[in-house]
DNA sequence: ACCAGGAGGTTTTTT
DNA sequence: ACCTCCTGGT
């Protein structure tokens, strides 16, 4: 009998939930909505519904009233998973779902960390550092230890600092272990202590140390930890495959039973065919051995696939098969076989997108949409031929990860003067703004600041306030003291506001931070065309602060600072977008689309040769191979390329091997490996009906988050070349042709050109490498 | 203190 | 091919 945990409510046992949440189940998601007990693992394959039943089995226990809102904590991969799932719990039970907490471990240790930081000395304002901030931290330490000689590089210290934290060893509990004869370790160790200490004087956690940091936090004071344990009396994870050591720890912690405090129960789902997270400390023994770890806990198994073709399962089916170290399993649906697999050889990575873009608009031609349809690749320096060709083609898209809004120069230094508001301590944060805009102060002036701050054991924040004091030229110590002061204002704004009356908006406060500080004036000035468009990334991040408070009223800068630093890849997703979405194999887990194509399924790409070292290596790339596979609901393309550009040399590639593990009846070659003949990737295309330009549709009513991409792509420019129906022209790759239709205006202007031997074409003229003959 | 030009490293995947 | 960092000149 399932064991009931405590109930709010009077009655005295779960009631009966709707039949509206059961609709359309199969027996084991009904199951696995229903089950009640100490622990359940739900082994859902690629497609299963894992989503909507996990969010039905929140949703039952609201409605039978086993639990509060409050005593829910469901963990999902994403910002975005966590923000659906909140609402389709709410479309099932209403309001009653406030106050649950549905986030990434990331948001949730956050929210805990800012609550309790004082506890163990931090303040509450803290800054997340991201890898960037943590790289630029341990340059100054390996420059300052001449690490580098000794084979300690900042990616190499950076990746070994982060796996110690994944397995919960700080420096202190490493310095035990450690072989202080080798002089390498025991510069290692200096390093990792230096670092530590460096955090925590600028108060400050890196990505891991948010988890890490707050199962210290838990074991070292049980205190802390018990109204968590109190409150969370059901706790569900998802993508249990891919919880590192730290995270399996966490909810351990949580779980467990204390004084006068029952165990929690626990529901983890999972996939094991799944996990692709290994090199960030992902430990698959966290599923494998959950029925030891828990061993009152059931297993429910969900097979059914709701997602794909039987044609796409059983392509993923025959690819996993050959990892001999898992259980069996087998997807399948009760849907047709539906279309081929298609397969294309390019001769080149242009090719190969030029292949991707053509079948693109044939799809869109066909009446499917944009959004429904995605492009994956390995890795990220793959998208350059991509992106380059799809522009030209004048296909909408969008690029998730990559280099990402919040790495740029300018957002940096725009967010380090919010972050130098927010958090005195952080000197990392001052230091960037220290002279930018360039104000006179320079290296040396820096240092004595520094050195000042040291000597007396003040902040860098603080020292400013001492600019007289340092003997520098009246000119540097004004500027200093103008930042300083500009720095007060800020704060000042940031005060705690007056009984209910409303914060003063982020937006006020970067606004006032970038006009006062010369930021924006010393851009317009330059006469570096780049510029431009960092100004207007400047403004576009104003215009995130806006749309922030917009959704948040109530949301301090702190907030803002949060909610920015924990954004994924995965969450610039944008369903309403209108755009073909390009994005790495690892993004694309838990996503699915109408429309898939795996690009560079190559040898050395995928698997990727790096791969190779690693244990478990190939067993992970296929695992990567199956994720992306199981992406697709309707249609796949797999393709690949006969060479490829990589540091500017052109190499020769080899198809993949897992290309041979699929089935031959099941993929269609449009040109298959080793066949040549020129032409074939260009095919001639049917009948055209593109409707407006690319600014219409659906990106057009809705005020995007754009930021201008292409800041420094030596993108071509036909500047106002003017075509006419009728026109001969002459294409790079395509030769010649004959315009036969002009669409769109200004830099959105498209032409369809009928080529010679190449087919018919849609061209951005603006960009397309064409002449007018 | 600032800038221009050149050398050298870089690409696996991410919160 | 591209980007970052270092150097030497102003």
């Amino acid at each position: 009998m399932p064991q009931l945990v405590q109930s709010p409510s009077a009655t005295p046992g779960p009631a009966e939930p709707s039949s509206a949440l059961l609709d359309g189940l199969n027996p084991r998601q009904r199951e696995a909505v229903l089950y009640r007990g100490p622990a359940l693992l739900i082994v859902a394959g690629a497609g299963s519904g894992k989503t909507s039943v996990l969010t039905r089995r929140i949703a039952s226990l609201l409605e039978t009233r086993e639990a509060w809102p409050s005593q829910i904590l469901a963990i999902t991969f994403t910002n975005k998973a966590a923000g659906e799932m909140r609402e389709r719990v709410r479309h099932m039970v209403g309001h009653a779902s406030d106050g649950m907490w549905i986030s990434t471990f990331h948001s949730a240790c956050v929210r805990i960390l800012r609550r309790e930081a004082e506890v163990f000395g931090y303040a509450s304002g803290f800054t997340i550092y991201d890898s960037g901030d943590s790289r630029a931290l341990l340059k100054r330490l390996v420059k300052q230890y001449e690490a580098d000689v000794m084979g300690l590089g900042v990616a190499n210290v950076a990746a070994r600092i982060s796996k110690l934290k994944n397995e919960l060893v700080d420096a202190e509990t490493f310095s035990r272990s450690v072989n202080l004869s080798d002089p390498k370790e025991a510069l290692f160790l200096t390093i990792f202590r230096e670092y530590s200490r460096a955090l925590q004087a600028a108060n400050a956690f890196d990505f891991d140390d948010l988890i890490a940091q707050t199962v210290y936090l838990f074991r070292a004071f049980p205190h802390v930890a018990e109204p968590y344990r109190r409150r969370f009396r059901h706790i569900l994870v998802d993508e249990y495959q891919d919880t590192n050591h730290a995270q399996y720890a966490l909810i351990r912690e949580l779980t467990k039973p204390a004084e006068g405090i029952p165990a929690a129960s626990l529901t983890v789902v999972g996939d094991s065919d799944q996990s692709i997270y290994a090199f960030r400390g992902a430990d698959i023994r966290n599923i494998i051995e959950f029925e030891q770890d828990y061993p009152e806990a059931t297993v429910v198994l969900l097979e059914q696939n709701y997602r794909s073709t039987q044609t796409i399962l059983d392509a993923a089916n025959a690819v996993i098969a050959n990892n001999f170290d898992r259980k069996p399993k087998n997807l399948f649906t009760a849907g047709g076989a539906g279309a081929k697999i298609v397969g294309f050889t390019g001769y080149s990575g242009h090719d190969e997108a030029q292949f991707v873009a053509d079948e693109i608009e044939q799809l869109h031609r066909g009446g499917m949409e944009y959004r429904d349809i995605a492009v994956f690749y390995r890795t990220n320096a793959q998208t350059r031929a991509l992106e380059e060709i799809l522009i030209r083609s004048a296909v909408p898209y969008r690029i998730l990860g990559g280099t990402k809004f919040y790495e740029r120069a300018e957002i940096k230094d725009a967010m380090a003067y919010l972050i130098a508001v927010a958090n005195p301590a952080d000197a990392l944060a001052m230091r960037r703004i220290l002279n930018t805009p360039k104000r006179g102060i320079g290296q040396v002036t820096e240092t004595q600041l520094a050195n000042l701050a040291e000597r007396n054991g003040i902040t860098f924040r603080e020292a400013l306030r001492h600019a007289a004091d340092l003997g520098v030229g009246p000119k540097v110590a004004k500027a200093i003291t103008g930042l300083s002061d500009l720095l007060d204002e800020a704060t000042a704004m940031t005060a705690p506001p007056a009984e209910d009356a409303a914060p003063i908006p982020v937006f006020d406060v970067l606004s006032l931070l970038m006009q006062k500080s010369g930021y924006v004036d010393a851009l317009r000035a330059s006469r570096d065309p780049q510029d431009e468009a960092r100004l207007e990334n400047i403004e576009e991040l104003l215009a995130v602060t806006k749309e922030f408070q917009r959704n948040n009223p109530d949301g301090l800068l702190i907030d803002f600072l949060t909610e920015t630093a924990l954004v994924a890849a995965a969450d610039e997703l944008d369903d309403s977008s209108g755009t073909v979405s390009l994005m790495t194999l690892h993004t694309a887990k838990g996503l699915e689309f109408k429309a898939v194509f795996l690009t560079g399924i190559e040898e050395d790409l995928l698997p990727h040769r790096m791969s190779a070292n690693e244990p478990g290596g190939p067993s992970e790339e296929r695992r990567l191979f199956y994720v992306g596979i199981t992406r697709a609901k309707e249609r796949l393309y797999l393709s690949l390329a006969m060479t490829r550009n990589s540091y500017g040399e052109t190499s020769v590639s080899a198809p993949s091997r897992f290309l041979a593990e699929i089935p031959a009846e099941l993929i269609d070659w449009r040109q298959s490996p080793g066949m040549t003949g020129p032409g074939a990737g260009s095919r001639a295309a049917g009948s055209l009906s593109w409707s407006g330009g690319v600014g219409s549709g659906p990106a057009a009513q809705k005020p995007k988050t754009e930021w201008t991409n292409r800041v420094t792509g030596k993108v071509r420019d036909n500047g106002d070349l003017e075509l006419a129906i009728g026109d001969r022209v002459r294409h790079d790759d395509f030769g010649e042709g004959r315009v036969q239709a002009i669409t769109g205006t200004a830099a959105k202007r498209i032409a369809e050109v009928q080529f010679d031997t190449a087919g018919r074409k849609r061209l951005l003229v603006k960009v397309a490498p064409i002449v007018k003959l």
